[in-house]
DNA sequence: CAACAGCTCCCATATTTTGGGTATTGCAAG
DNA sequence: CTTGCAATACCCAAAATATGGGAGCTGTTG
C-alpha cells in the first residue's frame, strides 16, 4: 500500500493522474495541492510515502520544493514529473534529492510501476532523460584533457597533483622530497608542457580531473 | 527488426540470452562472441544496430570495448550488461559511451524493452544503477561548499568567477572594470571570507563547483 | 660511446600575488 | 540621522611565483 502525495499546480491534470492511479488498489492519494507551500503544510500531519511532484510548479519551484521536502523528511521518496527535458532542471532536481524523473507524456502505467520502485528504493530515469544525464558524463569525460598525452614524466605528474591541491612551493618540495630549486625546474618543464604560463592556468584547466593521473 | 549482437565470453549464458530474445521475432542475432576482439573484426563485415556487452570480459574489458566499439562505428547502440553494481565500472562504461546499463538479474523482458528503447535513441537503467548515478550527483551536489554561505557580495563572487578561470589580476580588473588596486581590496576581503591565503587554495576549493554561483 | 631524457641543484631577475594601511562615496538598516 | 557595510581607489613592503640561464648525475638506447 502506498501512500501518495500529488503536487501540480494544474488541477486538472493533478486529479485525472490522481483518478488513474487509484485505480490500482495499492496505491492511496492522501493529499492533492497545488503548492510546496501547501505541502510542508499538510505534511505535518499526514505524511506519504512517495510523492508526485511538478518541477514547474508557481512560487516555490519542485526543484526547491524537494529540497525543503528531503530536509525535513529525507526518507519520503520523491518522483518529479515534468514536461521539460532541459537539463539544467534535470540536473537541479536530481541534486535537491529527487529519487525519479519521468516526463509527463510517460504513460500512467510507466508512473505506476515506478511508484512501486520507489517504494523499493530504486530509482526511476525516463530513457530520455537518462540519455541526457550520460551524454553529460559522456562530455565531461570527453572534457577532462588525458593527462597521458602531455607526456608528463612521474615526477611532474606527481607535483602537478600537489599543485592543483593547492599547496605552496615550499611545502610541495618538501612533500616530494627536493629542494626548492628543483621544484623551479620541475616547474618549467610542466608549463612547457601543458602550454600554461600560471599556476592559476593548471588549476583552472587540470584542477578538476586528476583522475586521469597516477594517484 | 534489430539485428543484435552479443558479447558475452560465458558461453552458455550468451546463447540463453540470445535463444530467450529471438523469441521475439523483431530480434536477430548475428553474432554471438566472446570476446572484444572477435566483436572488431566480425563487425567489419556484418554491423549490428545494438550490442549487448557483458561488462566484465576477459584480455579486453567491456568498457574498454566499447570505447574501441564506439570509435569506428559511433551509431551502434551499446547496452552494458553486468552483475557489478560497483560504481566505478558504472561510470567507466558511462564514459566510454555505452547507452544502456542493466543488471544480469533483470528480466528478459526488461531487456528487450530496453532492445527497442535503445533503438530509439532512449537510454535505459536499471533502476539500481539510476539510483547510484542519481547517488553521484547528489555527493557532487553536497561536497560543493554552498557559495551563498559565504557571504560574497555581488562584485566578489564576479571576481570569484575570473578567478578560477585562471585569468590575471590585470585581465581580471579589466574584466570587471576596475583598477588593479581596488581589485586588490577586493582580494582581501575574499580571502578573509573563504579563509584561504593563495590563489591556489580557492581553485583547489572551489575551482570545480562555480555552479552554486551568479554565473 | 655518445646522445638523450629525467632528475637534481644553484643563481638571478622580473612579475604577480599577498597583506598591511588609508580614504571617499553611496546605500541600507537601525 | 548616524552607523556600518559594500564598493571604489591608492600606497607600500614582503612573499611567492615565473622565467631565464648554467651544470652535474643517472640510466637507457641507438
Amino acid at each position: 500500500m502506498i501512500r501518495l502525495a500529488i503536487i501540480e499546480d494544474n488541477s486538472d491534470y493533478r486529479s485525472t493522474l490522481s483518478k488513474i492511479l487509484q485505480r490500482n488498489t495499492e496505491i492511496q492519494v492522501i493529499h492533492e495541492l497545488g503548492t510546496c507551500t501547501e505541502m510542508i503544510a499538510h505534511f505535518e500531519n499526514d505524511l506519504p510515502d512517495v510523492v508526485i511532484m511538478d518541477i514547474d510548479l508557481p512560487v516555490i519551484s519542485g526543484i526547491e520544493g524537494v529540497w525543503q521536502l528531503k530536509q525535513k523528511w529525507p526518507d519520503i521518496k520523491v518522483l518529479m514529473l515534468t514536461v521539460f527535458e532541459e537539463a539544467n532542471k534535470i540536473f537541479g532536481a536530481i541534486k535537491s534529492g529527487a529519487n525519479g524523473y519521468l516526463l509527463k507524456k510517460d504513460s500512467p502505467d510507466k508512473i505506476l510501476n515506478a511508484l512501486f520502485s520507489l517504494k523499493d528504493g530504486e530509482a526511476i530515469m525516463n530513457g530520455i532523460i537518462a540519455a541526457k544525464v550520460i551524454d553529460y558524463f559522456k562530455k565531461q569525460a570527453d572534457a577532462a584533457p588525458n593527462m597521458n598525452e602531455y607526456h608528463l614524466t612521474e615526477k611532474e605528474k606527481e607535483i602537478l597533483n600537489k599543485l592543483v591541491q593547492g599547496l605552496g612551493y615550499k611545502q610541495i618540495a618538501s612533500d616530494c622530497s627536493i629542494a626548492r630549486e628543483t621544484l623551479n625546474t620541475h616547474m618549467k618543464s610542466i608549463y612547457r608542457k601543458l602550454d600554461v604560463h600560471s599556476r592559476a592556468e593548471v588549476a583552472a584547466r587540470f584542477g578538476s580531473h586528476l583522475k586521469n593521473m597516477t594517484n
